[in-house]
DNA sequence: ATTTTTTATGCAAACGTGTGCATAACCTTC
DNA sequence: GAAGGTTATGCACACGTTTGCATAAAAAAT
């Protein structure tokens, strides 16, 4: 009944040889005769012999695994680098272990342990908004596990890392508002403990100084969320001095930004322009469409898989950290002039 | 240099005990002293000691990982699903192994190969759309490797399956379609041989014969992209009886179909309502907002990563197949009167 | 005091591979 | 024909666990 699958040992016996023998036939071993090293894998072919790849990651303590942490999986930015990192594991033979802290501090840590205890050959992760303590992050680098964190990085942790070049993003883009002639722009963001955040607003920041333009305490706000949104906009919209622009963090709080600055009777781009981050999928299908920036999220994935692989297998050996910055572009669609 | 993590033999050595002793007493078996239990115990603790899973696996040939294949990952409803099968292993103690066919029948069967290479316990997989061969599935049974497919099932293959309610649906959507005025309803689905667009065709029908409006095949499109979606809608919007509503296979066709009725100058949902399939997150920040069936992705993924667990552990132990059905429910939006 | 039972521990094998070393057989060379 | 070299194969152990069985020591029963 049972159907246990065939081994070196099972091929070793049916064709009256060692087991080693038959190891070094299979991987093709210079001292194996010809003769024994066809009959061998010939007989390994018909019986569909598979290694397994359990016995050889406890001989090598090598698994072939790398593990993700992601803030969360139902979004568009995070799944687009999923999807990269996917990818080029695959094509490298790295399976893929899976978490997702769900912007949850307790999760976070219990997915590195998972991860960990997983004997993982290396970790990418990005960061949940609220981690403030990162002893979690530092075990990994303890345990002498290759760490490189993407998007979200951990500021206290020095280890490889992938971003977006946020700045020039945020600098296209407000540089952009300013030149069809917005200039009151609203810089809607997040948490400032976020390099993210901060990076964006420097470039906002500049970008403002590039056109002269005030750079204003009360037109930059933490609202990173579609809830912060319905309570944010609509209160900066009632001043007197309202702005005539928003660039926000995120596509999703643009899109709602767009709801809230029409049904308040605004036309958007004549009245009030609106600029996303991302270049998600919702950015096509909103009215007017959504000009965002584009932020590659597979690419991203992409080349944070590859440095990890690189430094997995020795090919990295930079000692310091690396950093690799993922170019942005910015993509005009009809809510801005 | 080289910190090698503790081992039971090191804890032994240390203890002057036999490796089987500390194993013991770390698992608690009844024959050994409760002093020496508490001493191994402590010492464990204080070292650290993780059990290495990978001899773990090997010992007991189980890995306590399950594979995944979905089609796409940057998808809303996929992505919903991933993250309800995620949640769902890490409460249980199951690793996941992703892979994504991106709707590819050759990736399909390389993902397959990957996971059963891998000796996962057991497979959640949703069909790629143009997969008509099923042999590597089969394989997964022969292998007696538990499977589960969700949503996009196999219709060649005898296994469980977890799949949403599509029939009753798209009956509640058209029934209400044709509630609110509509006559001439037409139904944008995917290729015949996918079961789920079949069902909802079904239902689809069934709601027209309820209000005793005609079959027509004229109004009966497939439809599933947004490629398609360009080339389909138009034409049907100019012929002389055109569609006063239309019942879209997915919210993305849903949201193009919005874009171009609008376009063509007719009012929605004054002229043509429109419904899409998913309830993805951009039904609300469309305009007007999008009427759509929710689907209910994360407890498809829970119910189905649950089932396969279960059958794993021999929890469920029904012989012949088990079909799970996860309800709809209609969300009505602006987009239909 | 001897036998039986109980209690606590160790030995050794197993899971499926890979590899250093030994060895046997064959071939070359003088 | 013996010494040395090459070629092909096997032995034994290692990776870190778990577990059936044996066994030593202690306790209980006769």
């Amino acid at each position: 009944m049972e159907k246990r699958p065939i081994t070196l040992k099972d091929i070793a016996k049916a064709l009256d040889l060692s087991t080693s023998t038959v190891s070094r036939a299979m991987r093709g071993h210079p001292a194996i005769s010809e003769e024994t090293r066809k009959l061998v894998q010939q007989y390994a072919e018909e019986h569909k012999y598979k290694p397994n790849t359990l016995a050889l990651s406890l001989r090598t303590n090598k698994n072939n695994t790398i593990g993700v942490i992601v803030p969360e999986i139902v979004h568009f930015f995070f799944s687009s680098v999923l999807a990269g990192i996917q990818d080029e594991a695959e094509s490298e033979n790295y399976h893929l272990l899976m978490c997702n802290s769900n912007e949850m501090y307790e999760r976070e840590v219990k997915s590195v342990q998972t991860l960990l205890d997983a004997r993982v050959c290396g970790i990418l992760a990005s960061m949940s908004k609220n981690t403030l303590e990162y002893r979690h992050f530092q075990n990994i680098i303890d345990d002498d596990v290759h760490l490189v964190f993407f998007d979200r990085i951990c500021p206290g942790i020095n280890t490889d890392k992938v971003v977006a070049d946020d700045y020039r993003g945020a600098f296209a883009a407000v540089d952009y508002l300013a030149e069809t002639g917005c200039s009151r722009i609203a810089f809607l963001g997040a948490d400032t403990h976020l390099p993210i955040s901060n990076n964006r607003r420097m470039g906002y920041e500049d970008a403002l100084r590039k056109h002269t333009l005030p750079v204003e305490k009360k037109w930059i706000k933490v609202c990173d969320t579609t809830d912060l949104a319905q309570q944010v906009i609509p209160e900066m919209l009632q001043e007197e001095n309202r702005p005539d622009a928003f660039f926000c963090i995120n596509d999703e709080v643009a899109a709602y930004c767009l709801q809230i600055v029409k049904a308040a009777g605004f036309r958007v781009p004549e009245d009030i322009s609106i600029s996303g981050f991302t270049n998600a999928y919702i950015t096509e299908v909103t009215d007017p469409t959504l000009t965002s920036v584009d932020q590659h999220g597979y690419e991203m994935g992409r080349e944070a898989a590859r440095l990890l692989i690189n430094r997995i297998e020795g090919v990295e050996t930079k000692k310091g950290v690396v950093s690799r910055l993922i170019k942005t572009d910015l993509v005009i669609r009809q809510s801005t002039r």
